[in-house]
RNA sequence: GACCCCGUCGUCUAGCCUGGUCUAGGACAAGAGCUUUUCAAGCUCUCGACACGGGUUCAAAUCCCGUCGGGGUCACCA
C-alpha cells in the first residue's frame, strides 16, 4: 500500500510551492490507490498558528485535494521523546547543555561515512557524512527537530514515498542517518524542483502573490490553477496543456517529472484561467459572484434575479481573465448612477448626438419584440436611414450605456440593459432646445 | 566559501534514458493580419532555443569530461 504524506509547517499561508507539491503527491497516490496523509509540523510553538492551518486546510480542499488521515506534530512529542532516549540508551546520540538554556538537547552522533540516496526523479546522489555535523534530535526546550521528527513520522506513519521540494535534498542524507540509526526502513524519496519567481531565485512575496487564497480571492478557478501547476516540470505529452486532473492522475508518473526548476508565469495562468471560464458552468460562476457582488452593493442578498444574473454571467464569460474581472466589468449593469470614464466621453461623446440617440430611442419604441435580432435590425436600419457607418454610432451608443470603450457587443447589453433603462441612459445626451 | 542539484525559444515544455526520422515540435507572451461593433475569444502568419569548449562516433540536443551560468542547503527554523 502506498502512503504518501504532504507535510505543511503551519507558519504561514499554503503557497503556490507546497500546492504543487501537494498536488504531486496527491496525483502520485490517486494513481496508486494509495492513502495521502496530511501532517501539520507545528513544532514550532512561537511561529505555528491555528489560523494558518485552517488557511491550510482550507486552500487545500478548495483545490481539490482531499486527505485520508491527518496529524499534528505537536501531539505527538512523547514519541519523538522515546526514540530519543533510544539513540540516547544505545550510544548512539548524546545529551549537551549549552550554557544559557535551561534543559538538556539531545544530540545524535553523525559517523563518518557515505551516503546514497536513490531519487526517483535525479537517480542517485552521493553525500560525504564527514561533512555534517552532529544533528540535534531534541533541543533543550524539549520540542524535536525538524529532521528528527519527520523521520520518526515518515517511519511511524508508514510512509512510503516522499515526494518534497528540491530543498529537501541536502536534508535527506542528514535524515538517511537517523533511518538507518533507528532500524527504520527506508521510503523512496522523490525530490520536486523548485518553482522561482520571474526574477529567479524563489517566489517570493515580492515578485507577485503566493498564497493560494489569494489566487482564489483574485477570482482564479482551483482547477486553472491546479492545471497551470501541474504543467510545472511536468506535462502529459502529445502537446497536451488543457487536462482534467482526473485524466492527469492517469498519466502522471513521478519519474517523468523534470528535474529543472520552473518559473511561474502569471501570463500562462491567466490565459489558462481564461480557457477554464470560458467552459465554465455560468450558474456555479454566479454563485461565487454573488458575495463579491453583494459586497459591492450591487446586489441585495435577498432580492435580485438570478437568472438575470446568470444571463450577464454568459455575456461576459468568455472575456474574463479572472472572475473579479466580472464586477468590474459589468458594473454598470448595477448602479444607479453610471461613471462614464472621461477619456471614453472625450472621444465618443463630445459631439452632439442628440438627433441620432433621438431617433434611436424611438426606433426602440417601434420594436415588434425587444430582442437582441430586433434591436440589430433597428439600429441598421437607422444607420442606413442616416447614411451613417455603424460604428461611427455603436462606439458612442456603447460608452454612453455603459461608460466603457470595451465590453461585449452592443445589441446584447442593450438587450440586457433593458428598453426603458437603455433609453434612459440614452436621453441625458440630448441637448435641450434646438440645435440653431 | 563548502556540499548538492540543474542548464532546449523571454517563459512552460516535447525530444535526451534506448544517438540518425530535429534544417529541434507545441503552448504562453510579443508582433502582424483576418473577422469586425470595441475588448476578449477564435483563425492565419512572424519572431524566437539545444549555455560554451573539448572529446567518443560515420553521425550528438541526445553519451563522456571540463568551463561558465543559475538554484538549493549549510540553525537547539521547518
Amino acid at each position: 500500500m502506498v502512503r504518501v504524506r504532504f507535510a505543511p509547517s503551519p507558519t504561514g499561508n499554503l503557497h503556490i510551492g507546497g500546492a504543487r507539491t501537494a498536488l504531486f503527491n496527491w496525483l502520485y497516490v490517486r494513481a496508486k490507490g494509495g492513502k495521502f496523509i496530511l501532517r501539520i509540523e507545528d513544532t514550532d510553538k512561537l511561529r505555528s498558528a491555528p489560523e494558518f492551518v485552517d488557511e491550510i486546510l482550507n486552500s487545500l480542499t478548495w483545490l481539490g485535494f482531499s486527505w485520508d488521515e491527518i496529524y499534528y506534530q505537536s501531539k505527538r512529542f512523547d514519541l519523538y521523546h522515546e526514540y530519543a532516549q533510544k539513540l540516547l540508551k544505545e550510544g548512539k546520540a548524546y545529551t549537551q547543555k549549552l550554557e544559557g538554556k535551561l534543559g538538556e538537547a539531545i544530540i545524535y552522533k553523525v559517523t563518518p561515512g557515505t551516503i546514497i540516496i536513490d531519487d526517483l526523479i535525479r537517480g542517485k546522489i552521493q553525500f560525504d557524512t564527514s561533512l555534517i555535523k552532529d544533528q540535534v534530535l531534541i533541543k533543550s526546550d524539549g520540542t524535536p527537530t525538524y529532521n528528527f521528527a519527520c523521520v520518526v513520522d515518515d517511519a511511524d506513519m508508514q510512509i512510503t514515498h516522499v515526494i518534497r521540494g528540491d530543498d529537501h535534498i541536502s536534508n535527506t542524507p542528514k535524515q538517511v542517518l537517523l533511518y538507518e540509526a533507528l532500524g527504520f526502513k527506508l521510503p523512496q524519496f522523490a525530490h520536486l524542483p523548485l518553482i522561482m519567481g520571474m526574477e529567479g531565485g524563489r517566489l517570493s512575496k515580492r515578485t507577485g502573490a503566493t498564497a493560494i487564497s489569494d489566487y482564489r480571492k483574485m477570482g482564479y478557478l482551483a482547477p486553472a490553477l491546479v492545471n497551470y501547476l501541474l504543467l510545472l516540470s511536468w506535462a502529459p505529452g502529445n502537446d497536451v496543456e488543457l487536462i482534467d486532473i482526473n485524466e492527469a492522475v492517469k498519466l502522471f508518473d513521478v519519474t517523468q517529472v523534470n528535474k529543472t526548476a520552473a518559473t511561474f508565469d502569471l501570463k500562462k495562468l491567466n490565459w489558462m484561467n481564461n480557457q477554464y471560464l470560458k467552459n465554465a458552468d455560468p450558474e456555479k460562476l454566479a454563485d461565487t459572484l454573488i458575495p463579491m457582488l453583494v459586497e459591492k452593493n450591487y446586489i441585495h442578498p435577498d432580492s435580485f434575479d438570478r437568472n438575470y444574473l446568470v444571463s450577464l454571467v454568459k455575456l461576459f464569460q468568455p472575456r474574463l481573465t479572472t472572475i473579479a474581472d466580472f464586477p468590474d466589468w459589468a458594473d454598470f449593469f448595477f448602479v444607479q448612477e453610471l461613471k462614464i470614464e472621461p477619456e471614453a466621453e472625450k472621444k465618443f461623446l463630445s459631439q452632439d448626438l442628440s438627433r441620432e440617440f433621438k431617433l434611436f430611442i424611438e426606433k426602440l419604441d417601434k420594436l415588434g419584440k425587444f430582442d437582441i435580432l430586433n434591436i440589430e435590425e433597428g439600429f441598421r436600419d437607422l444607420v442606413k436611414e442616416l447614411n451613417l457607418e455603424a460604428k461611427t454610432l455603436i462606439h458612442p451608443i456603447r460608452v454612453a450605456l455603459t461608460g466603457k470603450t470595451i465590453g461585449p457587443g452592443l445589441f446584447e447589453v442593450i438587450y440586457c440593459l433593458g428598453k426603458e433603462r437603455t433609453q434612459a441612459r440614452l436621453s441625458r445626451w440630448i441637448r435641450g432646445g434646438s440645435n440653431a
